[in-house]
Formats: C-alpha cells, sequence, structure tokens
DNA sequence: CGCTGCCTTGACACGCCTCAACGAGCGTGG
DNA sequence: CCACGCTCGTTGAGGCGTGTCAAGGCAGCG
C-alpha cells in the first residue's frame, strides 16, 4: 500500500492480491541518487530497469549550443527506461538534479512478469502509453499556450500526478526544482519564468515557497490553465470498464 | 514487399517469412479516407484498429480559443489508435486535411497476434515506442529551435521516414499539406512560416513547390538542422544485437 | 468568369530574450 | 563567529523573433 507504483498502477488496471504482492516485493530495495546525477545517459544500454520511487526525476537532452530540454518528469511510481530492450539504447538522458530515491530491477525480472503476470504487464504498457499522452499534451501547452498558461498547466498536471500516488495533499506539494529547471521545461529563459511566476502570485493562482507549491483556488487555476486530465487516463477506482 | 508497415517493421525486429506472410493479409483492404474527415475523434473508443497505407494524417488537438495543434504526423506504415483498448478512449482526434489511404483491422485480430506471432507484436511495439521517442523530439525542436531550425528539422525528419517506407527519394518527397498545416505544428503563425520557408529557399536549404519539397543538400539541411536520426531508431537490417 | 483557398507582403505590436547588475540565503573555512 | 563564495532569485533596459491585422495576387475550379 506504501508502494507509490502500486498506487498508480491501480488507475490503470485491475490488480489481484496477489499482482500487488509481487509488485511490493519487487521494490524492496531502493537506493538513493545524489542530486545532479544521472540515472541513465543517452546511447545506454541499461540492464537493469530504473524505478522512481521518491523525489524527482527528469528525462531531458542538451543540444550543441548547450541548451537543455527536459521532456518529462518522472515521479514516484514513474518507469525511467522500462522498454528500452525493444529500443535497443537510450535517445535520451535521465538526471536527478534534486536527488531521489530508485530501485533497480533486473530484466529477467521484467521477462518474468511478461511471461506469468499478464494482468501487471498490461498495467505497465498502460503507464507507458500515459506517458506518451503526457507527452502530447506538453507539446500542445509549448506550442499553443502563453507562458503563464503554460505555467499553470505544469503546475495542475503535477498536482494531479503527484496526489495520485500520495506525495501531494488537496491544494499543495512539495517541489524542490529551482526557477532554471523550470524554464528549460517550458521553454523559456529563466528572467521569464521569473516574471510569469510573479504574475501568477499577482493573481493569487500559484503560491510558490521553501521548495513548495501551494494553490490557493485550485479550481481556478485550472481554467485558467485549461486543464483536462483526461490525458493521464485516471480511470476511476471501481470503474467497471475493459 | 510492396506493404510500407512490412518495410518499416523490418527496421524495428526481425521478421520471418511466415510473419511477413500474416502482414501482407492483415493490409489488403484499404479504404479511402477523403480530405479534411477525421479518421477517430477524441472520446471515441474505436473497435478497430486504423492504420495508414497510404498519404498523410496527423493527431491533432483543438484548444477552446480554436487554436489547433498538430502533434504527430502519420506517414504510411503508421498506426492511428493501436493501443487505445488499454488506455479506454481516445485523448486525441486524427484526421487528414488531404486524404489517404487506410485499413482497418478488427480488434480480434491484434489480439490473435498478441497470442500466436509474439515477433510481430513485439515489432508493434517497437513502432509505439519510436513514435514517443518522435513525439520527444519534436517537445525538443519545440522548446530550443528558433523557427528556421525547428522547420528544417521537420522536413529532414518527414525525409528519412518517407525514405523507410519507399514514399521518398534520396532528396525529395511530395508533400500536400499547405502552410497554415505546417504553422499548426511548429506553434508558429501562418504569416511566419511563409517569411521562414522563403529565408529557407533564400539559402537554399528547402524548395517546396507544386506540393513537393527538393532538399538541394541533404546533407547541409541535417547539419544546419542538428538532425540526427537515431530517435527513430531504425536498426541497420542485417544489424545483429537483440 | 468569378469564386475561393492559399500564398505573399507591409506595418506595427508584443511576448519573450539577452545582458548586466544586485540581493538573499546558506554552507564552508578561517 | 564572521567572512567569503556559491547558487538562486530579482530587477531594469533594450533588442529581436514572432504575432496580428490588413490587403492584394495568383491558381484552380465550377
Amino acid at each position: 500500500m506504501s508502494n507509490p507504483l502500486i498506487r498508480k498502477l491501480v488507475y490503470g488496471a485491475h490488480l489481484t492480491d496477489d499482482d500487488r504482492a509481487v509488485l511490493e516485493k519487487i521494490c524492496r530495495k531502493t537506493q538513493w541518487v545524489p542530486s545532479n546525477k544521472d540515472i541513465i545517459t543517452e546511447g545506454e544500454r541499461p540492464d537493469n530497469v530504473h524505478l522512481v520511487i521518491d523525489g524527482f526525476a527528469c528525462r531531458y537532452k542538451i543540444l550543441p549550443d548547450g541548451k537543455r530540454q527536459i521532456m518529462a518528469f518522472l515521479v514516484p511510481g514513474d518507469f525511467c527506461d522500462l522498454h528500452v530492450a525493444i529500443l535497443g539504447e537510450m535517445d535520451h538522458t535521465i538526471g536527478t538534479g534534486w536527488g531521489c530515491q530508485i530501485v533497480e530491477i533486473p530484466r529477467a525480472t521484467i521477462d518474468e512478469l511478461n511471461q506469468n503476470h499478464p494482468r501487471i504487464m498490461r498495467a505497465l504498457w498502460w503507464a507507458t502509453l500515459v506517458d506518451e499522452g503526457t507527452l502530447r499534451s506538453w507539446l500542445v501547452s509549448m506550442g499553443q499556450r502563453p507562458a503563464d498558461r503554460h505555467m499553470a498547466h505544469l503546475v495542475c498536471e503535477l498536482l494531479v500526478r503527484l496526489q495520485t500516488v500520495g506525495y501531494a495533499d488537496a491544494d499543495s506539494f512539495e517541489f524542490p526544482l529551482s526557477q532554471a529547471d523550470i524554464a528549460d521545461t517550458l521553454g523559456l529563459s529563466i528572467v521569464h519564468v521569473n516574471r510569469t511566476l510573479q504574475e501568477l502570485r499577482g493573481q493569487n493562482l500559484i503560491n510558490w515557497k521553501h521548495k513548495r507549491i501551494h494553490i490557493p483556488d485550485v479550481k481556478r487555476l485550472k481554467v485558467f490553465a485549461d486543464f483536462d486530465p483526461k490525458y493521464l487516463h485516471l480511470r476511476q477506482r471501481g470503474d467497471a470498464s475493459s
């Protein structure tokens, strides 16, 4: 129960007690990744699969001119490289600028799940398809939303995703990143992120202080950001459909 | 052999003659989708899986203010909605502004592949993971590249992808889209796309006339766009690794 | 022949970027 | 315990890339 992976997968598939026990067992041996350390780098062919258990990690890419684009945030319950074996090698890097707790799962374990636990495997595919949906959503924000709404949208997404795994309460969550990280996520300059943030705070939409984001009126922020969580495909627990 | 799906999957997995025959058979009954018709719309739970066989389609989303963001181009050999069953419902729309040829594959056929043709199924997952990689690449371009290089990068990608399935020659391909479509893809205004295009032509990098894009010097364009096709994960045919 | 859709051009406005400087907080070493 | 040097956040000034509005040209087609 205390396991963010299980808490998340429950939204994507029906898991039996046996399934949960298997997942619980897999996540037992966690290890700490220090700040500014990469978990996997571009070009690697990792043997083990990495899963974030606590803290934040991110997918990113650095261009020849030194610019960095962050392409995804990995929060507790998210896999880093579940399916690289199929692709061959990593086409981007995963790092943590803020330290995080992960587990390394041997590829053999995944193969075993594949053979004997189809329900779990389906849940894992659900998770990677949701990642893809999230990516599409980021692309839409990037292409069409102005800086303030883009940022607001990101905050809404993080709130919901963190709530799902029990790392956010109704209107706030811990957020250890810097404004520079957000700049590289939104494709903006640091200066502009700073000003946008002030504007959002001025409208009482987002309050970010002491590594914690607080949202005075969640509904208002969601309207402002035009946030619709459908792309996260969080089936209601108890939803009967396939 | 004449089948773009097979031509593409060959880059992602080793297929036996039997596998190819199965795929060949699946793609037999094509149908025509007229211009400006949607193939699947947001919220749908399609029974059949749709595969593009000829022409272009695209994934897109329309925001409340009417803006449209195109999130992917689907070219021959690309699936529209292979795995929606796992997600539940579509979180975006797929349409063709230009007409295309597709096949509808009954879900039962996919289930059958899943049970009896693991090699094919793995190849299909490879294709969806490549789609995800492409999405990440688009996000990087969107966030970090200026308009001209962004556009150049897109053209490089399309050249390579279309070559893969036999729909482009060494330095040109048919391209029926309008500048407005490109604008919605790159997140730019039509006017700016037009001016950027003129500039690229001025530098003799891209020549777009009569619904055909021609690239005078492919290598130069790739350098200009900082294009690295690794994210497409096109294993060399004959590559021995797993 | 006259639509209509698409491309093109010019003028102007604005969002966001860059450069540059300064301040606040914090860990470290003297 | 203070001084120092980080990193991070904040502010101002000016410039550029891109958007908007508006108008006209051209080709395709009924």
